[in-house]
DNA sequence: CTGTTAGCGCTTTCAA
DNA sequence: TTGAAAGCGCTAACAG
């Protein structure tokens, strides 16, 4: 690849300069300055030969290779992981950086093989992303150097980059308190695992709190919580089914996820029951799927895209301490409204329509 | 990062030897053999110092850098741009090959400005990738060196990786065939503008003709074939109205995608119509979503980590010649069943279950 | 069998 | 103002 490129000695030798001049004019330093004709001959050399740096040999002197490693415990997935990376991929270009990318696929083997390739390749610094937001510990191999987690949080406290998921918590309750809901809310998905063991995910007891919190404030009931063993449409399916069994169907729910909204979906339409007429639902992520329902899921998106460009940008400008927290904010569709009427707190529901 | 590695000379130090030696022995060179004695000092050495080779200035010798460029047109998109992306990452890694990835977000400028950087770095070779399939033109600056086309041809006949699309319409038209169907599947998705413009989409011209080949094979009438504007899931939902509308209605639909396919669901829903009892569903692609409808979905999955792994391995191995078409097969879900009865051609459909 | 000597293409003292 | 020379860490000729 690149064969026959022209080197810096080329287009010294056609501008009739040294290395050094053809070097200092091309990197613009100002050390010692060349006159304005070598400049241009330089210039014309370079063009005419379409000089391009050989970017392994500047490093090598300058130990700097304009390279960042993106690792990640799994990239396929979710769709999210995709917007990670684009996000770091824009604000790398922006800054004439390039991604090195590995995935560790969890295996403690794979990890330390990437981080020993991309450490060999002399990248400047590592972005160590989890695809699910979580505390993890990174490997010792990485200290060597800058480091920025992302969507992770680890017990040394190395700068990371996280969603605001408590602030999506409120978000997401207060539309529905907005729109009159309060004392019949439901809440779909608790689950201890997730919001006990923080190696297991950060979310799940952010966005806890930020419903309570938000319900708290304007003095509601605590609302009825469904566990549910994982966060996929299955289980939003079976969790809604379980809500509608009971006396008093809620006005509105909130979905610790899409899919789990996806499932309720499900369920509220086999039960003949309308959203956002019966029941108004909101949820978190904006999966691609909240688009596509009918009506459209209203969700507090997460900001994968924005999460990833920070990462890079806190790397960079190595002002990187502490964690930095990125605003969820709320893609509104058809999937709130106000509660039809307080009803009587018995029937499960009507029939369809 | 990575400051104080130990550097070969420090291992030929503590090992008493030249760098030559330290250089054969860690490389297994046989060129010429050294003594077993000299063999332990040295690998001794590197292990101590926890010796790791610094590949910039090896790459600077040897002019190989042990990376792939994978440039692709939107990496975010989709979520099959992480499986791609994946598949290829698998290969590079047995391999002992790494990845920097850079997205062209369909802009020339972007483009140039990536290849350019990829190559700055003296990439191996490159992986040009487009998230939907189909004939690109590559960029003059690649022919420099090795390039596999992934999802994608171009008209200079570049060795390139494709799914097979038309053995994807025939294993889905075959599927409702061995059910029984025959003379009343649908097609929805049709659409002039993918079937007609290569630069656009290579799938839907290839899944149509496979459709089409599976039931001129046994001899069924012309498919009802309705058009849609885009693959998305209202215009599935559309597609399928209108399909309902009509007085004989299909047993069967072979949706284009699962978009399309999970809008047709949406419709069938509402019209009170059961998947698969009243009419089955087929489509493309294995979308997450075809997993998470009721009843789940069956699609002829793209093979889309097949296919990134493939493009790693022929630009490794440098048999890259032709394209490699590599097959889809059918996920099996519950949405295929026998036609309920052939039924008097002219209601809609009967009332909900 | 082993070691010395040149570079790969670049930046950077240091002298002229 | 400019250039020669050294050297980043490694491998490949070429002598010993």
């Amino acid at each position: 690849m690149g064969h026959n490129r022209a080197t810096l000695a080329d287009v010294a030798r056609r501008a009739g300069l040294s290395k050094t001049a053809a070097s200092m004019v091309l990197n613009g330093r100002e050390g010692t300055r060349l006159s304005a004709e070598a400049h241009q001959r330089v210039f014309a050399a370079a063009e005419e030969l379409g000089y391009r740096p050989n970017v392994a040999a500047r490093s090598l002197r300058t130990r700097k290779t304009a390279t960042i490693a993106f690792v990640s415990d799994i990239v396929a997935t979710t769709r999210f992981a995709g917007d990670l990376i684009r996000g770091a991929l824009d604000a790398a270009r922006e800054r004439d950086h390039v991604l090195l990318i590995a995935e560790t696929q969890g295996d403690p083997a794979f990890e330390r093989h990437a981080i020993d390739a991309m450490l060999d390749r002399q990248v400047d610094g590592v972005i160590y992303a989890a695809m699910a937001t979580r505390r993890l510990t990174v490997p010792q191999a990485l200290r060597a150097g800058p480091v920025v987690l992302l969507n992770a949080t680890s017990p040394d406290d190395l700068p990371c980059v996280l969603p605001d998921d408590e602030g999506a918590g409120r978000t997401a309750t207060t539309t529905l308190l907005d729109r009159g809901h309060r004392d019949r809310i439901a809440v779909i998905g608790r689950n201890r695992l997730k919001e006990t063991d923080p190696e297991v995910s950060l979310a799940a007891a952010a966005r806890l709190r930020g419903i309570r919190a938000a319900l708290a404030d304007v003095g509601a009931g605590v609302p009825r919580e469904v566990f549910c063993q994982d966060w996929l449409p299955e289980h939003g399916y079976a969790a809604m089914r379980t809500l509608l069994r009971r006396p008093d169907r809620p006005t509105a729910v909130v979905c610790m996820n899409d899919r789990l909204a996806f499932g309720a979906y499900q369920a509220l339409a086999e039960a003949g029951l309308e959203v956002p007429r019966d029941v108004s639902v909101v949820s978190f992520d904006d999966d691609p799927i909240a688009a596509w329902l009918r009506p459209g899921l209203s969700t507090v998106a997460l900001p994968h895209e924005t999460m990833g460009r920070r990462a890079v940008e806190l790397l960079l400008d190595d002002r990187a301490i502490g964690s930095t927290v990125v605003p969820m904010s709320l893609r509104r569709r058809g999937s709130v409204a106000p509660p039809a009427d307080p009803g009587p707190p018995d029937a499960a529901g009507p029939g369809p329509r």
